[in-house]
DNA sequence: CTCTTATTGACACATAGTCCCATTTCCACA
DNA sequence: TGTGGAAATGGGACTATGTGTCAATAAGAG
């Protein structure tokens, strides 16, 4: 599965979109790609397009994340990261020790938010759910230096 | 049960940490009571102590939370709301259409974690959990209203 | 009452954005 | 191929939410 989907899908849902392709949002996504890591930072993607204005490259990020082709990641320390959305509804994973991030389908919350609709009569629309811990390499890398 | 804990109690959690109870850290307990709501931004208590020095507001917020005698709220657009905090583990349901938060515990995560460990390899140490949904108050008020 | 040390306040700096608006650019259509 | 109108941009000011530094102050133990 590739880190990111093709330049063409994404140009193909600005227009379904209605939206406009210029060069500025082509930057945006380019950027994205660029760094070796597979989350970046809104300051990643300012210091990597200089010439680019900064309030296009927020109202690009916005824009993206509401498309669903990045998503946000709230780290642990509040820090918020950007990432290639793997698309529909999914979590991460994020090692406190690496750093890296993992996405996490088949969140099945559903069960907790029928308990709690029946406890206390909210009914929930969406939720937001980030999982901290220890990825496997992580935990592989420990056993090995012990 | 009150809204939030009595001011003796937070008083005792100070000294048993070797911290001061000082003016300005009282000033903010103060000003959070002092609200009408259960939640409040960083800039309501600025708001109400333009005598407390910013930094000084910041700093007793941040201490606290890591008290857990307030919570940190993420709402749906990306704010913050500190809070009154029922203490230990919990979640917010957050009513989109009166703002109201509501506490949530029995927060049953565990068997996702477990199931995740066995798929992933990743060991979960912890977990951030926002619902956003509607409040059993606004549904009795829609129903009302037709 | 006095000493030590935690804490404060002022201010500069940082990050993550938003808002405004004159200018530019895309692109549908003639 | 040209062009008008809408969409998007860039620059700059502004906001919210913090953090870091440091000299001055004050809590509270003895
Ligand atoms: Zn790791
Ligand atoms: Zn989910
Ligand atoms: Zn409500
Ligand atoms: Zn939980």
């Amino acid at each position: 599965m590739a880190k990111h989907p093709s330049l063409a899908a994404v140009v193909q849902r600005l227009e379904d979109r209605g939206l406009r392709v210029t060069a500025p949002r082509l930057s945006v996504l380019a950027a994205a790609a660029a760094g070796a890591e597979d989350q970046f930072s809104a300051e990643d993607i300012e210091s990597r397009l200089p010439q680019v204005g900064r309030a296009t490259i927020f109202r690009t990020l916005k824009l993206l994340v509401e498309m669903d082709v990045f998503c946000r990641v709230l780290l642990d320390d509040g820090n918020l990261r950007y990432r290639w959305s793997r698309r529909g509804h999914h979590h991460h994973l994020i090692c406190d020790s690496c750093g890296a991030i993992e996405d996490f389908t088949g969140c099945d919350v559903t069960t907790l938010m029928q308990d709690l609709a029946r406890r206390t009569g909210f009914t929930a629309r969406g939720h937001w759910l980030e999982v901290y811990g220890r990825c496997a390499a992580c935990h592989s890398r420990a056993a090995v230096s012990q």
